[in-house]
RNA sequence: GGGCGUUUAGCUCAGCUGGUUCAGAGCAUCUGCCUUACAAGCAGAGGGUCGGCGGUUCGAAUCCGUCAACGCCCACCA
């Protein structure tokens, strides 16, 4: 059979996803093993791949299927989430596009639309992590709009209302002036933004020689909005003011000026403008001092009526237009070049607006305390470590939660307000109703209730993703959710710790009295080469499918894990994505090598082949080993990069290298038997990184029985490592490179026989390894230094090889002197060392004992170099 | 303004509780090879005073202090 000599991951690719599909390999239920279970971080419904999913999304399919090839009950829940913001926002821009306005639907119209948004666009991306051979089980694929999650939600939003955790109220919030929404605290981004501080005169009221004060502020705009102004009773430059009245500029009100501590009597003039309605400090002000509040913008961020003349324009138009009319009006003192940190609405990039609404709020301390002592205590552990710090200092400074948002895609909040005021919460229109009749003595009926026509954040379905996906909200005692609840691993980035991790802990202590997760592993974000974030803006995120198609999914993958220490950003690099390639195509050669082979029984198996299976199987063992380190604590970068080793130097340049038979010639049917199993072995702890080249070549080896797969073969188990031979072995490998040294250097043909002479300690045991792979007559001891020979030492013990008139002896004599006094150099050090006597006092005994074996291996080593110089120069 | 983190070879990173598994890995580079598994390869080689300074110690990449650069998170000073 002829194989080709490249692996072409097109051929197979789709070929293995459809089988594990069609033997419903993916699929789990419960029974009687360990379960291990992760649930996805749904991305947004109508999204696509990038890179950052590739990332996510390799480190869950890693974990799942080795965690399968464990023995246990590994089951991965897919799914989407309705994104309210976003996804409304998209369907908004559609409409828009077809000349459709939101305000000109109904609710029920625009519904409709959305939903059919969501048919076309849904699901594509997980189409694409089947390409990335993500082994979800699709059966479970959730939605957090589907019938199961939206009546969790609702449920646990009646429940939490019942226990007194939600209540209704005006408060300052972040308003979204494009979304036309309210946000949490979280979905505020502040950045820096470079503005001017602009000075206003505030004329005195009745004061006869036209005094004022002056007012620094950086939104002039808001200047309509004004109700007092506020001054340090400390400040003596001000103590003039105490009592006075000024006068807004432009609009001529008057408004008083009040005294609090809270201004800083060295910012700009040490006057503060309050403006209760549009300032979160100055809302603080006003209650305080019951001033009155005077909202001046519309929701879309235009003056309303109370701007005045400046009603209907925008507010940023209003300030560069207020600012001239401020200076032609001569109210204007000066303006400074000033930068201040801004919020901006993470969904829409729109300046944030305070605005005081009317919102829903969940209160958050009473739901915090388990979770925050859950990740304190470790109970649930995050990786990296430094994320603890991070979300001890939230939830120490958690505030109330803002709950509801003005959209329409999302969960509408399930409560009805009654004609003569109050609320009902119920899970229907019927028990809401039902309610309501206990609560009124008037006649009622139920159209009578208005629903809220609000809907509720979309983090506010997420933070039970890990319930609800098992039904555990509905069905608390459901077989699924006591088999797979507590899930295992969680795998998302940092940028959601407090949207959506921290939220999850303590909706898993709400309503399951457990931890919703053990392990939290936070990937880093993904950034170009040059540092930085990809981003469809700046262009430099590669589509994930073209790389697939590229480079293979395979190569994809471990291109995208070797760079990715845990928790670091990862500078994602295409060449890696090149070595991953390159790494299958190793494999692939490495089993056409093997396929290639003829067995013949009656061959002995050769003494070189021997020592070879033996060492390799340590070497297997020890490396399994070290894996099962590396997997506990999540360095899958560095496990990738250890099996990445062991294919490549120890199994194909040595260990392949040490048991071929000469060309055209059989092997032995022990070796050949023991080195499938070994290469079988080598597939499947790969299998977890690279599922689909693995899975072709397992099934090549060998016939398999129909439905049979890698996907659920075991992980190769450790066995004796003989730490003494995997030593020695290091050592023969030196040698060998020495010899290969030799025939570089003097440009000698493999083919041409070669002689080795050892003078000091050899271990005669490996000779048939180094023969053959040096190519060697014989390895011979002696006594006698010989002129005429290329020497090498490994250790003490000093090679050299014949090569009469090949050799350079002028060269030849150079290297020797060289290394000669570099030993002697550390010779010197080592003896200055141990002549340090609180060295030799202080030091722990062993240290000083290994001293003592330096200096005398390098006095061993020193005589020999000079024998052996001596010899060249006699 | 507070807190956290990073700084080790050209690049990306590993070095836990201070002492030959302490100066490492992969990639890149250089040299020689189309040796019949693989040139997307093979064999070999070079390359770092571990960000700066100071301290503790017999001994510091590792501990302490300090400075610098970069990054992230949090925060209501207009």
């Amino acid at each position: 059979m002829e194989i080709a000599s490249k692996y072409n991951p097109a051929e197979v690719e789709e070929k293995w996803y459809q089988y594990w599909m069609e033997h419903n390999l993916f699929h789990s239920v419960p029974d009687e093993r360990e379960p291990y279970t992760i649930v996805i971080p749904p991305p947004n419904v109508t999204g696509v791949l990038h890179m950052g999913h590739m990332l996510n999304n390799t480190i869950q399919d890693v974990l799942v299927r080795r965690a399968r090839m464990q023995g246990k009950n590994a089951c991965w829940v897919p799914g989407t989430d309705h994104a309210s913001i976003a996804t409304e926002a998209k369907v908004v821009n559609r409409l828009a596009s077809q000349g459709i306005k939101k305000s000109d639907l109904t609710r029920e119209q625009f519904l409709n639309h959305a939903w059919e948004w969501t048919r076309e666009h849904g699901g594509i991306i997980l189409e694409q992590l089947k390409k990335l051979g993500a082994s979800c089980d699709w059966e479970r694929t959730a939605f957090t709009m589907d019938e199961a999650r939206s009546e969790s939600v609702l449920r646990v939003f009646c429940d939490l209302y019942d226990k007194g955790l939600i209540y209704r109220g005006v408060r300052m919030v972040n308003w979204d002036p494009k979304a036309l929404t309210a946000l949490s605290d979280e979905e505020v981004i502040h950045k820096e933004v470079n503005g001017k501080l602009y000075y206003l005169q505030y004329k005195i009221e009745g004061d006869p020689d036209g005094g004022y004060a002056v007012v620094a502020t950086t939104r002039p705009e808001t200047i309509m909005g004004d109700t007092a102004m506020c001054i340090n009773p400390n400040d003596p430059k001000n103590a003039h003011l105490k009592g006075k009245k000024v006068i807004v500029p432009l609009i001529d009100r008057v408004i008083p000026v009040i005294e609090d501590e809270y201004v800083d009597i060295e910012f700009g003039t040490g006057c503060l403008k309050v403006t209760p309605a549009h300032d979160v400090n100055d809302y603080m002000l006003g209650e305080k001092y019951n001033l009155p509040s005077i909202d001046i913008f519309n929701p879309d961020g235009t003056l309303n009526e109370h701007g005045a003349m400046y009603a209907g324009m925008d507010r940023f138009a209003v300030r560069k237009q207020i600012e001239k009319d401020l200076a032609a009006a001569g109210l204007m003192e000066k303006t400074e070049p000033y930068t201040n940190k801004v919020g901006f609405s993470e969904r829409t990039d729109e300046a944030i607006e305070p605005k005081l609404s009317m919102q829903w709020f969940l209160k958050m301390d009473e739901l915090a305390r388990p979770a925050a002592e859950a990740v304190e205590n470790d109970i649930i552990t995050f990786y990296p470590e430094k994320y603890k710090n991070t979300y001890r200092h939230w939830m120490e400074n958690i505030k109330d939660w803002c709950i509801s948002r003005q959209l329409w895609w999302g969960h509408r909040i399930p409560a009805y307000f009654l004609p003569q005021g109050g609320v009902v919460v119920g899970m229907t229109r019927e028990e809401a109703f039902e309610k309501a009749k206990q609560m009124v003595n008037y006649p009622l009926t139920i159209d009578d209730l208005k629903q809220d026509e609000d809907v509720l954040d979309t983090w506010f379905s997420s933070w039970l993703w890990p319930i609800s996906v098992f039904d555990g909200i509905r069905k608390p005692d459901n077989r699924e959710i006591r088999y797979y609840y507590p899930t295992s691993d969680l795998v998302t980035g940092p940028d959601i710790i407090f949207f959506w991790v921290a939220r999850m802990i303590m909706s898993g202590y709400a309503y399951r009295q457990e931890p919703c997760f053990r392990n939290v592993y936070f990937t880093g974000i993904v950034r170009d080469k040059l540092g930085r974030k990809m981003s469809k803006q700046l262009g430099n995120s590669p589509d994930p499918i073209d790389l697939m198609n590229q480079y293979g999914a395979d190569g994809v993958r471990m291109g995208m894990l070797l760079s990715s220490a845990a928790g670091n950003d990862l500078l994602f690099d295409e060449t890696l994505c090149e070595q991953g390639r390159n790494f299958n195509n190793k494999i692939w050669n490495a089993f056409r090598l093997i396929k290639g082979w003829e067995t013949d029984n009656s061959l002995p198996r050769p003494e070189s082949a021997r020592i070879a299976i033996d060492w390799f199987g340590s070497k297997l063992s020890e490396t399994i080993t070290e894996l099962d380190d590396l997997f506990s604590k999540y360095r899958l970068s560095e496990a990738l990069m250890l099996l990445y080793k062991l294919f490549w130097d120890e199994f194909s340049s040595w260990y392949l290298e040490m048991i071929k038979p000469a060309y055209q010639q059989p092997i032995d049917s022990e070796t050949y038997r023991v080195t499938l199993d070994y290469f079988d072995a080598l597939l499947r702890l790969l299998h977890p990184f690279m599922p689909f080249i693995t899975e072709e070549l397992w099934q090549a080896l060998q016939q398999r029985a129909a439905g049979e797969s890698i996907m659920t073969a075991m992980q190769p188990r450790e066995k004796t490592t003989d730490k003494p031979l995997l030593a020695d072995f290091e050592l023969v490998k030196q040698v060998i490179a020495g010899v290969r040294t030799i025939r570089l250097e003097k440009n000698i043909p493999n083919r041409d026989a070669l002689e080795l002479q050892v003078a000091g300690h050899h271990d005669a045991r490996y000779d048939s390894v180094i023969s053959k792979m040096c190519h060697l007559t014989s390895v011979t001891a002696v006594s006698d230094k010989q002129a005429g020979a290329a020497v090498f030492m490994v250790g003490t013990t000093e090679y050299s090889v014949p090569l009469a008139d090949k050799m350079d002896v002028e060269a030849e004599l150079q290297k020797l002197k060289g290394e000669l006094e570099y030993t002697e150099g550390f010779l010197l050090s080592v003896n200055r060392k141990l002549g340090n006597e609180r060295f030799v006092q202080n030091a722990k005994p062993e240290i000083v004992e290994n001293e003592r074996r330096k200096k005398a291996d390098a006095e061993s080593k020193i005589a020999s170099l000079k024998e052996s110089i001596a010899a060249l120069e006699g």
